[in-house]
DNA sequence: GATAATACGCGG
DNA sequence: CCGCGTATTATC
């Protein structure tokens, strides 16, 4: 099936990408029934332009998330809000705008997550997919998991590792404050779906935040895309999760040049597309979630184009507004996992 | 039936 | 021309 996989292209530029979705899809599916939880209340870091007013990080601070295993007598809630913009659900008229537009959606009206992880399946993941699964066992990296078998659904291993591609610098000061959010989710990511107590392997997961820094294993390639037109003739996509090699830097692609030197700047952050979308097929994967659904809550954008970006991504250096569909993702990726959560929460119940 | 992939066409 | 939505079709 698929398992085309791009290739790799090295390109900055500034962004130009502003925000330009003046449409307005009016189906709404309430998907907030596919979310046990409504506690959320929303999270507001769907903002257009990079420039973003970092607002949650606050809130994380705030939380001080020290109490990372809610799971056992988790009576700790967390649940604190500590700015109190409104809530969504008086929202006065319009019922609904889009998560993405920068509406009023105040920054600040957090809410954690209590220790829902454990009870159902997976957090996103409404249907029980079963959690029988045995012990945690972290598959091996490799492959993430696709393709071979069934998917590891239960699995935590979390991310595979891998590159951490834009998580690297990126997820620091792209949005500010960021790194607060890393601390937090220092403490876990995420956690089995079911088995009480199971959170075994919460303690890789720190791991990797520092592990691949300086994992004698590989160096950090950064971003290194070779992109390709599309479709392809399989390179052995054997494991892209795991080290690609970026053996050509130089591209091949036509158009493809990138540009000396503006790549790193605070601003205009490169994205390997072709990493971030492999990596949001597998997370999708992971948590059991729709395309539709990250699609439209996350992203903003409608299944059909998802699906088309996550097989088909352009290198960043092509790209020209559809940059801003893949800072999204990127963005998301970064994010704590109670935060994902809440990010695809978002709209159902607003 | 639900979810993903593709086709088609439109608007900026 | 690019990016996207919608409709349709394929796949699970």
């Amino acid at each position: 099936m698929d398992g085309g996989l791009g290739e790799m292209s090295l390109h900055s530029h500034s962004d130009l990408a502003h925000s330009q979705d003046g449409r307005a899809m009016l189906h709404t599916r309430d998907l907030s029934a596919a979310f046990p939880r409504p506690s959320l209340g929303s999270s507001s870091m769907s903002l257009e332009p990079e420039p973003r007013p970092s607002g949650y990080d606050h809130s994380m601070s705030a939380l001080g998330y020290s109490g990372d295993s809610p799971s056992s007598s988790g009576s700790t809630y967390t649940t604190l809000t500590p700015l109190q913009p409104f809530d969504d659900k008086f929202h006065h008229h319009h019922h609904h705008h889009h998560p993405c537009l920068p509406v009023s959606n105040v920054i600040g009206s957090f809410t954690l997550m209590r220790e829902d992880r454990g009870l159902s399946t997976n957090f996103y993941n409404p249907y029980g997919k079963e959690l029988a699964m045995t012990q945690s066992l972290t598959p091996p990296t490799t492959g993430s998991g696709l393709g071979s078998s069934m998917h590891g659904y239960g699995s935590l291993g979390n991310s595979p590792n891998g590159n951490g591609g834009q998580m690297l610098h990126s997820g620091y000061d792209v949005h500010g404050g960021s790194l607060f959010c890393r601390a937090s989710d220092f403490g876990r990511e995420m956690s089995p779906p079911g088995l009480g107590g199971g959170e075994v392997s919460v303690g890789h997961q720190l791991n990797k935040i520092e592990a691949h820094q300086h994992t004698p294993n590989h160096h950090p390639h950064i971003y290194s895309q070779h992109y390709q037109p599309h479709h392809h003739p399989s390179q052995q996509s054997a494991k892209m999760g795991e080290h690609l090699h970026s053996s050509s830097p130089a591209s091949s692609s036509p158009g493809e040049g990138m540009l000396p030197g503006s790549q790193g700047g605070g601003g205009g952050e490169e994205i390997n597309t072709r990493d971030v979308a492999q990596r949001i097929i597998t997370e999708l994967k992971r948590y059991s979630i729709p395309q539709a659904i990250f699609a439209e809550r996350v992203l903003c954008r409608s299944q059909g184009t998802l699906s088309d970006l996550l097989r088909n991504p352009k290198p960043w250096g092509k790209l020209k507004s559809g940059r801003e569909t893949f800072k999204r993702m990127s963005r998301w990726l970064q994010e704590p996992e109670f935060q994902r959560m809440a990010s695809l929460r978002l709209e159902g119940k607003i």
